[in-house]
DNA sequence: CATTCGCTTTACGTTTACGTAAACTTACCC
DNA sequence: GGGTAAGTTTACGTAAACGTAAAGCGAATG
């Protein structure tokens, strides 16, 4: 019973629709870490995760540099000072704060896109006569 | 009874705190269309709004493009054609879509932050020992 | 064994969204 | 009317996020 449990650098390229080049622009970046057999890289299901998270944050509108500032934040948890933590904490709640204006943002737009599909079937039905 | 209905440039770049620079570069981008008197834009309460909305999809990812495209079809909605009409209902729901994609997007990340701020918390009870 | 296929590095090019500097009017204040 | 504060155009510079082309390696296939 053995379950796929790697994947190649085109086989996540096709999976999420981008291109080899982005991976491995996020591994330059290092918001990405595979490993290799030989020059080959090879992601595991941990590495397609965090690929995951970084598309989420991009459709977010989060800079790569401040996905990785919160890939970074996440591995200081373990084994961070006082300080360290507090400073995640603030962090943390910042993103939180941003999240939640996003939010307010969709509903607005939402509101607005509804407002100009009933614009738009008025305007239909005007044409209808 | 006077209201104030018009503002000068540098007065909605000190109110949304953004650089003079930014404005002129979305007018240059037909993303505004303040009126002049003489040189000077003199902005509207509706161009203020412009700028609000414009804000608005900055936060949520959207390009300049994309925003001009939005503001666009909605323009596009008074006198245009059935066919017009039908490619702009299919763009909204695009637009839709896509939020929704957000929202979820937005939920995700959200869990993950309380995530990470429980752990936060657990690893600072740790060191209060 | 030659080739093809997928992966690799290296490096220069491109688009978006402005920053920044220069050089110039316009408006207002004393 | 001289200065200065705020506005203007023009133009070159820059950072982020890739695209794209070149040139090479390694394995497997006919």
């Amino acid at each position: 019973m053995t379950e796929l449990t790697t994947f190649s650098i085109s086989e996540l390229a096709a999976e999420f629709d981008l291109t080899t080049r982005s991976i491995r622009f996020y591994e330059d970046h290092q918001l990405l870490n595979p490993a290799r057999r030989g020059q080959t890289r090879i992601y595991s299901r941990q590495d397609r995760v965090q690929l995951k998270l970084i598309l989420r944050g991009k459709r977010l509108g989060f800079s790569l540099l401040e996905i990785k500032e919160l890939f970074d934040l996440w591995d200081a948890t373990k084994g961070g000072s006082e300080k360290q933590l507090r400073l995640l904490q603030a962090k943390i709640t910042e993103r939180k704060v941003a999240l939640e204006q996003q939010q307010q943002d969709i509903n607005m737009l939402q509101l607005e896109l509804d407002n100009a599909q009933n614009r738009c079937i008025e305007a239909l039905k005007e044409l209808q006569k």
